[in-house]
DNA sequence: GAATTGTGAGCGCTCACAATT
DNA sequence: GAATTGTGAGCGCTCACAATT
């Protein structure tokens, strides 16, 4: 390994002390030009690049930030959500410079990151923090740390959230549902230690109630497509009247459309099957499914974030659900069963929506 | 923000030197036992962290290691290829305590994030690194810098590859085809510009030749599910005789998958479509593709790199891929349409397809 | 002499202030 | 006095070596 350039090279070389190379290579304009064109110069004919560690020592600042991914289990990468929001997030990281530390340990030490200066701020997946996890994130941000989550339980606190509204999508499916004909439901959960999740679970309950329809079953999954493939064989072992299932996300309805096609039975003919999400598989399956933008969500995460580290006050902007019909859902024997044709575009379409 | 805890701070409280105080926490056996205990304690009570950058900046080392994925497309983070690559080379960078930077930018700066200490090392997704970009990524490793590279051109060097062996698996998927009647295939690459989208078009066809099916055309696509989609449109209007579709990777295939149900094609009556790649919505949407365990080639790339982060010499070992026959590719009307049954279980098995 | 602790330099930057033209 | 450059301390650690019991 060749030992690096550092600032002190440069300055014996051009004969001029380390604070004003160290200003030319920042632009300072009280530098003289040429001066900081002979710096920058000869900084680019060495390739230097200022130390981080140093740098950060100086600053007080890591010029980093951390994504914060709870592994409540073994999924969380496989999930295509995690990929969606990792691009909404970097897409705004990346112009501010910004480079992202990633964890999804079991247990993972975001206080720890932060204390150690590693990173300046985090961005933390919420939806299954509770208790005594979240109240320690919450005194984070309330001593001032810039913390941003997504999905946490919405309280009075000073902890930023950035989340959508379900209401309006919800109800979408369930009032789409209704009018196919549908009367009684299933309703198929996340995991119960996640508070997200049984607020979905919830959801889901009341829309339906809404519109007429009656939940006759609830079934507990855990947010993986092998809970979901589980919970249709349950529903199927019991034989269910339920001739609507609604899951809590769209990985278990994938595993619920396998267990089906596994069984023989049809969808939609014989059971209609709608998720939550809308991850881009989804479009692919043809899964009717509620859309919440989870790439916008990660873009809105890292303003915030972003806000917080240069002492601003966030404003994140509410986003909104709404229920994008497929061919899970559809009216039996209307569209041809392996078409995946959704009327609001292809996987990647992410539109923005916002309200306000 | 509360001010953060120092060394000096715990050496001034316990009345010893900031050296004791740094060697007690590290678990220094030359420490006395019950000095030890003190500093631990109080280290503890006071949840002193050891600021990175400091360490960082002595010891020479980041502790950190970066992921680059060079944005040759929009869909980097999309691809649940991704996804799957980042789980594997995480599950063993944890245990190792090795924070993961990831960056997908354009033109990533890796050289940038090594010279500046940033990272102490590299994961570089190499299916399109070629020219002048590999050779900078050869003279880095050459010079030393520990460099690891997943999908690489091969050739002579010292930059240490992760890939996998694709004879097996694209040579199965065309005895398959053949089994099945299939005499023409038509082939979809990846975009001509990646070595490896090139590699894979010509080992498709190669494999075609060899069980004795005439490649009919070749359409070229970018990797994306939109162009997997324009391809088989225009080989549709093109009114194609090939009855068999080999695409690049799972991510077109699902595209061409899209196009040929909207334009009422049946699949695989009419005809048979084979991936690759074994992405997670493959079993769900019943594509018959090629497993190549992308998994795994992120844990041997991290191996790999954690070996010459010890100044070790690594061993990848190398991966075999093998077909995997789902719907796409069955014979017409023995499974039933919807069904994503796939033989070899669920999408998240992920059998450790290793030689030796 | 062995076990334990302390001293002091240094890692490579930045920033306030002083000094020069 | 304005424009430009230099001085020196300090960020919070670790490590070689010295010093103490």
């Amino acid at each position: 390994m060749v030992r690096k350039v550092t600032l002190q090279d440069l300055a014996d070389r051009l004969g001029v002390a380390r604070s004003t190379v160290s200003r030319a290579l920042r632009g300072d304009p009280q530098i003289g030009v040429d001066t900081r064109a002979r710096v920058q110069r000869l900084a680019g004919e060495l390739d230097y690049h200022p130390n981080a560690a140093a740098r950060a020592l100086t600053r007080r600042r890591a010029g980093v930030v951390g994504l914060v991914l709870p592994r409540t289990s073994r999924f969380v990468f496989s999930n295509p959500y995690f990929s969606e929001l990792l691009e909404g997030i970097s897409s705004v990281a990346e112009p501010a410079e910004l480079p992202i530390l990633v964890s999804a340990a079991v247990r993972p030490d975001y206080v720890g990151w932060l204390r150690a200066g590693r990173v300046d701020g985090l961005i933390v997946l919420g939806s299954s923090l509770e208790g005594e996890e979240l109240r320690l994130l919450e005194t984070l941000a309330a001593k001032g740390s810039p913390v941003v989550s997504i999905h946490a339980p919405s309280a009075p606190t000073s902890l930023v959230t950035v989340t959508s509204d379900e209401g309006p999508g919800l109800l979408g499916a369930c009032e789409h549902l209704a009018l196919l004909g549908h009367e009684h439901v299933a309703v198929v959960t996340g995991p119960p230690t996640s508070h997200y999740a049984r607020a979905r679970a919830a959801g889901w309950k009341g829309a339906s109630a809404r519109v007429g329809m009656t939940t006759l079953r609830t079934v507990h999954g855990d947010d993986t497509f092998a809970s979901g493939a589980a919970a249709a064989r349950t529903l199927l072992a019991e034989r269910t009247a339920a001739t609507a299932w609604l899951l809590g996300n769209d990985l278990m309805a994938f595993g619920a459309l396998q267990a089906l096609a596994d069984a023989g039975v049809r969808v939609p003919g014989d059971v209609a099957v709608v998720g939550f999400d809308d991850v881009m598989p989804a479009a692919v399956v043809g899964l009717s499914t509620v859309h919440q933008g989870v790439r916008t969500l990660g873009e809105e995460a890292m303003r915030a974030l972003h806000a917080l580290l240069r002492s601003a006050t966030p404003q994140p902007i509410p986003l909104v659900t709404r229920f994008v019909p497929r061919r899970t859902s559809a009216p039996s024997g209307l569209a041809p069963p392996t078409a995946a044709r959704a009327a609001e575009g292809g996987p990647f379409e992410t539109p923005v929506t916002r309200t306000r």
